[in-house]
DNA sequence: TAATCATATGCCAATATGGGAATATGTCAA
DNA sequence: TTGACATATTCCCATATTGGCATATGATTA
């Protein structure tokens, strides 16, 4: 073997900054492909690949209208990241907490020893 | 051009599936490459390709102890990642809220029309 | 210093990825 | 049906990435 399977899944998806920017893009309204191109400054067909990673992993949402797709961010589907990353706050709240009593003692004894 | 700079972030880093089994791992306490290694099942270069990257973005922390280094995970720099997903919040709340009003509506007139 | 243990790095092969350009597909309007 | 518009797909190229293997580097002990 010589690479580990793409495993194209949420955590891949949002690797790229400029999905991660379509995701912003599309997260209050649903838009047109045309939009999100004149947004982000993109190429059209680069823009279709991103939306098309984003749709594998339902991190968007299509829906035809007349001769346009209209785009929208799944805002649900962001939900593993956030519990993952989340299931790290107890280790950086500990360290946080270990930074501000450090501080306080400072603060209680001035000139320690 | 042909490729995007990788922009070796943290959404970068922790998009590689060992990767993140490593940051869990390493969340706990410090340990040293050869513990990451039996723990994963991984090959040894390859864990230390890992915590190199992870290193380079502040994910992992080291510090020699005799001929192991010990690593551990620096939870902080997960944070970005869990305020940007954070930020969808309010959008995916919305939904959920949509959808339980719907099924209390269902319940409270369960025959409509 | 030599041998050993622990980890890191270099190199290669295979594959994944993203952009650009051209083209295909699908939908509406005339 | 033909033409125009909107989006998707394909092909190519350059680069990035990961694993495997061999080897280098650093530190400890004999």
């Amino acid at each position: 073997m010589s690479r580990a399977p793409t495993s194209s899944d949420v955590f891949n998806a949002v690797a790229e900054p400029h999905r991660r920017a379509i995701l912003e893009f599309l997260a209050t309204e649903e838009r047109p492909v045309g939009e999100v191109v004149e947004a982000l400054g993109l190429a059209q067909p680069s823009v279709s690949k991103h939306l098309r990673v984003l749709r594998e992993v339902d991190l968007v949402r299509v829906r035809r209208d007349g001769r346009q797709k209209l785009y929208r961010t799944n805002a649900g589907a962001i939900r593993p990241l956030h519990e993952w990353s989340g299931s790290f706050e107890r280790f950086w709240a500990r360290h946080l907490r270990r930074i501000k009593e450090r501080a306080e003692s400072k603060r209680t004894e001035p000139k320690r020893a």
